[in-house]
DNA sequence: TCTAAACGGGGAAACCGTCCCCGCTTATTT
DNA sequence: AAATAAGCGGGGACGGTTTCCCCGTTTAGA
């Protein structure tokens, strides 16, 4: 970190304000998803993320760039959370309910929208996104399930899908209030998926790739 | 059942047709609050119910009244699945893994709306069906903690809340194909509720009642 | 200090949900 | 089977909301 010239080029880099906004947006974006579902009023996010509605449009050119754009922004940032996941050395299965729980407070359930039809699941970066969330996950699941702690029936799917939608707000106005009760059956959740298995779950193990079928 | 004059009073009785018509309104609002939300347009709900938009409103005067009617019926099904599964005999953790399924095969999630804040939850006939449910569920999961299957620390609260929220389709557009995880999901929930608990979860037991608070 | 990129608020235009009106259908009665 | 009135359904106007552009002003960067 020089003083200055640190950065090579600075033909094609936006102004430093400019960078802030689009973050501050996303970030408004991804909470209003939560509890509004995807087809909030632009002018909203702008009021919450403190910009004027013209920077929203002109940093996203459609909704559908929004929308993508907050998806990323949360695989990514459920990503990080397995990556710190893996790096715990202690009990295979309490890393895996650290994550479970830093994902639902991450709110995970704002990439419901993927599942929407009227969504581009094919996006090269929503596939980079997804490919990475679902090999992570499933390392630290692979590893509960080797030290026996996991049962052998459920997969990355089974668990995302679970802790997105317990991690939903009802579906009443900022009903935050329900997070007291997320974590409560969230636990449940995962005791239920502790080995060995008391019972034969329908189906076959869900993957990441899985949910994307229609 | 007499060939004619079966019924006292026929002055105030609608017309047969009426009635179907009304419960097919009922039976729509229901599938399609679960899927899009309280608010989908009453045009909507009048095309799948297969009636004109007119009889909708003239069966129901504001959009809060035909809520509380689908509250009201999908109470009164979880009620029956309850008293059902209350016949059972057999295994008590059985009756209660039949009382959920079925549940979330109602699609009990159309309830959600009550938690909603712009709705009266304090209308009479809501209380009425709700203590009914709760006490119904709260029987059915006491016999389990008595036979030992069942952990102390839940209550019928997270038992129906659970359900609620992983019934529910996550967000897109008619995305039905997810029923085939939602009950390898909800089992997994009820395996978490067995006896021995293998972990302490954050909070208290919680009831239907406590989901009214704000 | 200078310049151009970025901002923000106001407002027009398009869209959508609500709800009424009226000619037609059909369940019910005698 | 005919009479009768309750109930039905589609079209369309009204009102509210969202989207998106325009342009005067601000502010980061050199």
């Amino acid at each position: 970190m020089q003083t200055a010239a640190s950065v090579s080029h600075k033909a094609s880099r936006p102004r430093a304000d400019a960078l802030r906004n689009r973050e501050r947006i996303v970030t408004a974006a991804r909470e209003m998803f939560v509890e509004f579902g995807a087809d909030v009023p632009f002018d909203e996010v702008a009021r919450r993320a403190g910009v004027g509605n013209a920077t929203v449009y002109r940093n996203f050119p459609d909704r559908e760039a929004l929308v993508r754009e907050v998806v990323c922004s949360v695989m990514d940032r459920t990503s990080e959370a397995a990556e710190q996941a893996l790096a715990e050395t202690g009990d295979a299965f309490e890393a895996l309910e650290r994550f479970a729980h830093t994902a639902a407070a991450e709110r995970i359930s704002a990439l419901c929208p993927m599942l929407s039809s009227a969504f581009d699941r094919h996006h090269p970066d929503l596939e980079a996104a997804r490919v990475r969330v679902d090999t992570l996950v499933a390392r630290i699941m692979d590893r509960a399930r080797a030290a026996g702690q996991l049962r052998d029936d459920v997969g990355s799917g089974d668990l995302l899908v679970g802790i997105a939608q317990l991690s939903r707000p009802p579906a009443g106005t900022g009903c935050l209030s329900a997070d007291r009760f997320v974590h409560r059956h969230l636990q449940l959740f995962l005791d239920g998926m502790r080995a060995p298995a008391p019972s034969s779950l329908p189906g076959a193990a869900v993957t990441v790739e899985d949910l994307r079928a229609s």
